[in-house]
Order: structure tokens, then sequence, then C-alpha cells
DNA sequence: GTCTATAGTCTGATAGAC
DNA sequence: GTCTATCAGACTATAGAC
């Protein structure tokens, strides 16, 4: 019964910790460009600096750090979304949800294109997720932007597809980003001119019409 | 010098160009959902019906097919930007537009995977063509936009985000399917709801304002 | 804890019978 | 043209020395 392979998950040492840490990032970049399939052991095991069978020694398999990936992200994914506080002024609070959303695009765009390379797969590994804690919140958050339409504080608006438009706007800059510098060139910032842009979408598709 | 293993391009026979369409609809499954490096000429093979030989011969390899989906799909891929008339009524122009594109994602959507797939992997094999043929396009076409703007028939935008935002918004709807999908739950006609959205959104964008 | 060596499987691609 | 059989290399994961 000498189980000695598994890291104890409480007491580790500042280098297993280091390890970890050196092992998910390497992870994230490799799963995060090539999705869990197109991902190998042999490129973790090199951005990482560890030896393919180190990696096995902290974690049981590859899934299992695909699994932790996925996990950390999402705890952190929805933050946004949660804090959107139904007693805010409505404006407001629309345009700090995108603004912390594109924040997150910008400071963790691997994390993004993890997310995307999942969806892109038909979301096997958090199917769950999205039709349970996912929609719930969304359903939650809808309601509250319905509420602040009906009472003349926005503009009408479908509450499901103005939050679908948010995540389609601000991850488009890190999960194609190649892309919009290709098209940008140099001299660009692209996350500066999104975040006018935005601000300025919003403002208008949201400013309550006359007719109050 | 008996070279018969490629298949002649021209007179294909009936079975060959059947053949040839099957082997390339089964790719744009596979490549589509996982990416050229997560897909297999195992799975390929299953898709199409065909054997994985057989798949050796109509395509010299993995590569050649994962490349003549990406030429044929970047073929029709910018047409409706093409065709962005700068002497049309500007937003009717741009609303016209972002409905092509918005059928795009409905009509063909494992294109748009397939696109978005190479992109989140650092478009390593259509980088030319994104700070070439495309940028080119997208310059020409956002000074169509700006004259627009400085004339006073739409508001003022920045013109490449205004493109990157119709792209995000258009494509999200193909390459998050099953996340738009899991989260409005069943009874829903997406592509549908999108089209009014987005219609309201960018007629909101791009009024003209008041002081002209 | 980390390594070398390797087991066992899957991969892209080829050879050769029919 | 299409198949079975198969190659060499890459893949995940394990064994065992240190």
């Amino acid at each position: 019964m000498n189980d000695h392979h598994p890291p104890a998950k409480k007491r580790a040492t500042r280098i297993q910790r280091k390890n970890r840490q050196a092992i998910l990032g390497a992870a994230l970049e490799v799963f995060s460009q090539h999705g869990f399939r197109g991902a190998t052991l042999d490129q973790i095991a090199e951005v990482s600096g560890l030896s393919k069978p180190n990696l096995l020694y902290y974690f049981p398999s590859k899934e299992a750090m695909h699994t932790a990936l996925l996990n950390t992200l999402l705890d952190t994914w929805l933050d946004p979304l949660r804090a959107l506080d139904p007693d805010g002024e409505p404006l407001t609070e629309i345009l700090s949800y995108i603004h912390r959303k594109l924040d997150l695009s910008r400071d963790y765009p691997r994390e993004s294109r993890l997310f995307a390379n999942e969806i892109l797969q038909g979301a096997p590994r958090i199917m769950d997720l999205l039709t349970g804690e996912l929609k719930t919140l969304v359903d939650e958050k809808a309601a509250v932007i319905r509420a602040w339409s009906d009472a003349g504080k926005i503009a009408q608006t479908h509450p499901h597809h103005l939050l679908f438009s948010i995540w389609a706007l601000t991850q488009h800059y890190a999960d194609f980003d190649v892309q919009v510098r290709a098209v940008l060139g140099p001299d660009h910032d692209p996350y500066a001119e999104a975040g006018d842009h935005l601000t300025q979408l919003f403002t208008r598709l949201l400013a309550p019409s006359k007719q109050a």
C-alpha cells in the first residue's frame, strides 16, 4: 500500500507549489493554443522545463491538468457577471461589467482561449455547468436587466442576447488577438481602442428612448 | 514512372467527385471540432465512410485536406465585406453586411469554427492572408465607413473596431453555438433573435447625431 | 522527488494484393 | 480504385533506479 505517487494536497512544500504552478502555466499555454487533443505532454514538459514523467508525478493524467485549469478558470470567469448589482445605476453597472470583462480578456487571454477551445469542441467537459450554474446566473441577471428596461431606465433589448453581445465583443479581443493585430497593424493599442468603442456602442444601445 | 497515386485534377469521374466531397465534408466536421492537431485520419475515415488509405489516395496528406478546406472557406468568407457598396445607403449597406455574415454563421457554422480554430492556434497557415489581402480589404472598407461618418450620414465610430464588432457578434453564434443554446434553453431560435438584436444594436449605434 | 527506460497504444503514411 | 497489412514515429502513462 505504498501509495507514494500523488502529492499530498495539504502541506505542499515551496518547491511543490512552484512546480505545480510551472506545470499549470505551461499546460495553459499549450492547451489554449491547440485544444485538449492537440496538446501533448512533450510540449508541456518542454515549456515547463520539467521532465515528462515528472509532470505525471504532480498530476495523475493529462486530463487532470486540463480539469484543474478549467476549474480555476471558471471560478473567476463568472465573477464579473455575479457582481452586476441590481441596486446600482443600470448603465453604470452594465458598462462596468463590460470593462471588467474586457480587462479579463486583456490580462488573461490564454484563459479566454482555453475556454473558447472547450466550447468549440462542444463543451464535453463543462456542459453541465453551462446548462446549470451558468444558465441560472444568466437567467437571474437577465431578469434584472429586463426590470431596468421595464422601468424605463434603459432601452428595451433582448437581455440574453445583450449578454451574449458583451461576451462576444470582449472575448473576441483575446480569442482573435492575432487577427485583430494583423488587421490593425502596429502602432495600435487594441484594448484601449476597444474600451472606447464598446463604451460608445453600449451607451447608444441602452440610452432610454425619449418617449418615456 | 508509374505515378498512379494522385488523382488527375481534370476530368474527375462522378465517383471521384463524390468521394472527394465525402472526405472534405468529414474533414470539415473533425477539423472544425478538434483543430488541426487534434483531428485524426481515423476519425475522418470513420465519418466519411472510407478507409484510411483511401483518404490518402485522394489527398496526399492530412495537411492537404486542411489546406483545401481553408482555401475554399476563405474564398467565400470575405465576399460579404467585398459587397459593401460605397455608393449605397450607408446604414442599409452595413445592416445588409451584418445579416449576410449572420446567415453565413447559421448556414456554415462548421466553416466558422474551422476558421476560429485556425486563429486560436495563432493562424500559422493564414497569417500572410491576414496581414495582406484581409488587411487591405479592411482598410479599404474602413475608409468608406469613415467617409460616411465624415459626411454625417452615420455616427462617428472607429471603423476598424466597428468591423471587429460585426465579426465578433455574428461569428459568436456559430463558434459558441453550444453555449448559446445551453443558456437559452429550448424553445428559442437563436439566429432569428440575433437578427433582431443586431439590427437594433447597430441601428442605434450608427444613427447620426441630431447636431448635424 | 526526479530521472532514464520502456511498455503499450495511436498516429500519419506506405506497400502491395486484388 | 480500394482494400488489408504494416511501418516508423509520436503518444500517454508506468516501472524502477537513484
